[in-house]
DNA sequence: ATGAAAGCGCTAACAG
DNA sequence: CTGTTAGCGCTTTCAT
């Protein structure tokens, strides 16, 4: 500080033990839920806290080796409504525990996520939360040699060696192809994800097995590159409106591209359902507000946030040797008006 | 801990003292950019520093009186396009000046919000910024003697010492009513925000003075209660709906609400903007996502978060004397699809 | 059941 | 220019 903004003078655990007359590692016991106190102690104690308006100092006590009560939370960015979905659960899940969110961004900068993996380590939270695409095993790896827990969110680490929580991308691909080919769609297309990600291909593999399944064949001409963003589906879409023989249907592999793709039909003056049916994948609340509303394969995502949450928890109060765990959540396909039966 | 989680030892600057051969102090001189250090020795810490991979532990460097670069944000949730949007500008700002975002949400708890900006401000953070509507002027007050730095976000103080930052509310509802009596409309219906909350208040005092400089008489029949949300926006078109002088269109205090309503014209089997034309507030990213595109006044949002981030670090890195400022952005009308011209 | 004392990692005078 | 020292507020042995 520049000046003395710092030297207000908190109350302390001194100052309460003054007050009530008994040492302050009384009061340190008495505010940490110690058992062997007296009764009439407490009370003193609790009382004399209260009058006096003591608010714990969280970084003191972290550095004295207690809790912090703040778990960290890595995200790429609060772009999007699948992040914020999560996080939102996430936020719920913490604050029910008294917990506080540390949110360190890495604007998909990589360099940030070294740094922040490290700080968050060595620094005062009690655990942390990662919803990094395409992390580096070697962060994790750091996280378990100190010990530091961790739980991955929507990810996949190579080792085997995280707890994780995820849906079923795989499932919710087919189903969604599935239910296009039953609604008599025949021509299907599939705008893709960011292929470097696990979800993006189990997504495409459970696109290719529906198909398969009915014995459509695999039409390679339907299948574009996309990067879960609204421009990339735009483009991809305008590439299939471009096609001989255009798609009757097209499954995107979330929702924000499927925004992109409705937006290239309508510029193309076609209409959604009636010339092309389109679903998505996430079912973030956009979905739902959009005109046609979008179908879409709803990913329980401030579910996800949550679990992941709760299983942090659990962590960071269990043993070592707990064994790890990885949460799988269904997804469930939600009808709404995207999708013409032909 | 459980166990002996944090027991590992990190690398401190002891650490990085004793393998570049000097004191302590030296180090923390060196890592916090002090100048009269030696150039060789600054070198020589820099590069143990670097060897050793050391990270600052910032709660001891809080602890101990110097910064902890962390400011604090208290939101009421994360729940709508409103506060993500704000929350982005501060995180991108602040993630620029090499600060990380803690964030406290109150989920409108408000024993929450008294909790929160006590511990931040006893706490580890250098600042904090607040958007809680409705604040009360004695936490803002403890801050202020204590000498907190903080700045608000969209609200105002009463008794007017604070730093704030918000936009044109009054201006932007003119702007939006006179748009849509420009457009022919006379019958304009004006669906409120929460009433107790100044943004709303401003709004609904642009919308009457537009109303009359255009000597259009007020039907209070024509306003009717709302909260910003997307459920009283419905309820509210609904009554709407139901008067024998139906409005040709309305202007909703902001873009929730206005999706609402279109839920509900749409829901009475009306067409936007050929039955109703409708104009929102905000102008929130699904705003243009919609089906009409929603015209709406867009609020800066982004950018006030911005702007907040960087009045906070400028009052964190400034003398305690500094001037009360009030940033005041310039709302916009954004023209889309939902205004039919009659 | 409670007090005394050490120390977590760091900053900031105070000396020199 | 650099080392020494005293805390910041708290948890945690170690005594008693």
């Amino acid at each position: 500080m520049t000046d003395n903004r710092k030297n207000h003078r908190n109350i302390t655990i001194v100052d309460v033990a003054r007050a009530s007359g008994v040492s302050y590692s009384t009061v340190s016991r008495v505010l940490n839920g110690f058992e062997f106190v007296k009764d009439s102690t407490r009370q003193k104690v609790l009382e004399a806290a209260e009058r006096l308006g003591y608010v714990a100092n969280l970084q003191a006590r972290s550095l004295a080796g207690g809790r912090s009560n703040i778990i960290g939370l890595v995200v790429p960015a609060l772009d999007n409504g699948y992040i914020v979905e999560i996080t939102r659960g996430i936020d719920e899940e913490i604050a029910r525990a008294n917990y506080e969110l540390m949110l360190y961004t890495t604007h998909r900068h990589r360099s940030k996520e070294s740094l922040y993996v490290n700080t968050i380590a060595n620094g005062l939270s009690d655990g942390m939360l990662l919803m990094i695409p395409l992390i580096q095993t070697e962060y994790l790896h750091a996280l378990r040699e100190r010990n530091f827990p961790y739980v991955m969110i929507d990810q996949t680490d190579n080792d085997n060696l995280s707890n994780i929580v995820d849906s079923t991308n795989w499932q919710g691909a087919y189903e969604a192809t599935d239910y296009l080919i039953k609604q008599g769609h025949r021509k299907i297309a599939h705008i893709l994800g960011l292929e470097v990600l696990n979800s993006a291909r189990e997504r495409l593999d459970g696109y290719k097995s529906a198909l398969n399944a009915h014995q459509i064949p695999y039409n390679k001409a339907y299948v574009v590159e996309g990067d879960f963003t609204h421009p990339k589906g735009y483009a991809a879409m305008q590439q299939l409106l471009q096609l001989h023989d255009r798609p009757t249907a097209v499954f995107a592999a979330n929702d924000l591209s499927a925004f992109g793709a409705m937006q290239a039909i309508r510029d193309a003056g076609l209409h959604i359902p009636d010339d092309i049916s389109i679903i998505g994948f996430d079912d973030i609340p956009e979905a739902a507000m959009m005109s046609p509303k979008l179908t879409s394969v709803r990913q329980p995502l401030e579910q996800m946030g949550r679990e992941a949450a709760r299983l942090l928890l659990e962590v960071i109060d269990s043993a070592e040797d707990r064994p790890l765990r990885r949460i799988t959540l269904a997804t469930r396909l939600i009808e709404r008006e995207s999708v013409k039966k032909i």
